[in-house]
DNA sequence: TTAAATTATTCCTTGAAAGGAATATTCCAA
DNA sequence: TTGGAATATTCCTTTCAAGGAATAATTTAA
């Protein structure tokens, strides 16, 4: 697992603006100024990194720019968590197991 | 999702002594110093914030302290993340969807 | 009780990150 | 081309986390 998008999330506002984004939809950096009650330097600070940590991407359009949630992340994310899974949640890994068993994949790792 | 199970996870030794436990097992602070090349007391202190953040369970044995990792923050960790994945993989979703269902459980959240 | 091993704490310094305030930049509309 | 809206950047200050070094505290063994 890399620190960068760990770091990135560890940040409350941060936090805020990728949940925010989750639930809304792509946003403007004045709307998630607005909506979270940010001044908007900071917002676009926050915003800057996010976008260098790749969790968000930054889509100009006119004066604005459209900020969208990137979704390598967090698969990644999700899957650092995989090795950890086994700790808590023997009966789901072999409902996992069975049903990629069904479903004809492959689970030869 | 909390920031204090995220702030614990970016550091990056931090990180290091989290999947250390979870390759090798329970580990005493001697031995994570040992096997990571840290210092002992930075050691003590890392494993300190782990504790707080409630990601690890700390057990006294004599002398020493044996580490072993606590799953409630990765659970919750792993819940957050749900929210996320239909981002990025709703076939999953869908066959987690049906196993809920051949399996008769509870899927009324 | 003393010594040795293991771990915890304290003190200090340094670097980085975050917010505020001001200003710069970019872009469209008129 | 000028004005206004949206965003970016810079500069400054403050706070905080991390490492190093030294030392304290705890526990067992002898």
């Amino acid at each position: 697992m890399n620190t960068t998008t760990l770091t990135a999330l560890a940040e409350p506002n941060r936090l805020h603006i990728i949940e925010l984004i989750r639930d809304r939809g792509p946003l403007t950096i004045g709307d998630i100024a607005n909506r979270l009650e940010l001044n908007q330097p900071q917002t676009s600070k926050h915003v800057r990194v996010l976008h260098e940590a790749g969790l968000v991407e930054v889509q100009p359009a006119a004066n604005r720019r459209i900020i969208k949630l990137r979704t390598e992340p967090f698969q990644e994310l999700d899957h650092w968590l995989e090795s950890f899974r086994s700790m808590w949640d023997d009966r789901l890994d072999r409902l996992d197991e069975y049903l990629r068993d069904i479903q004809g994949l492959d689970h030869s790792d």
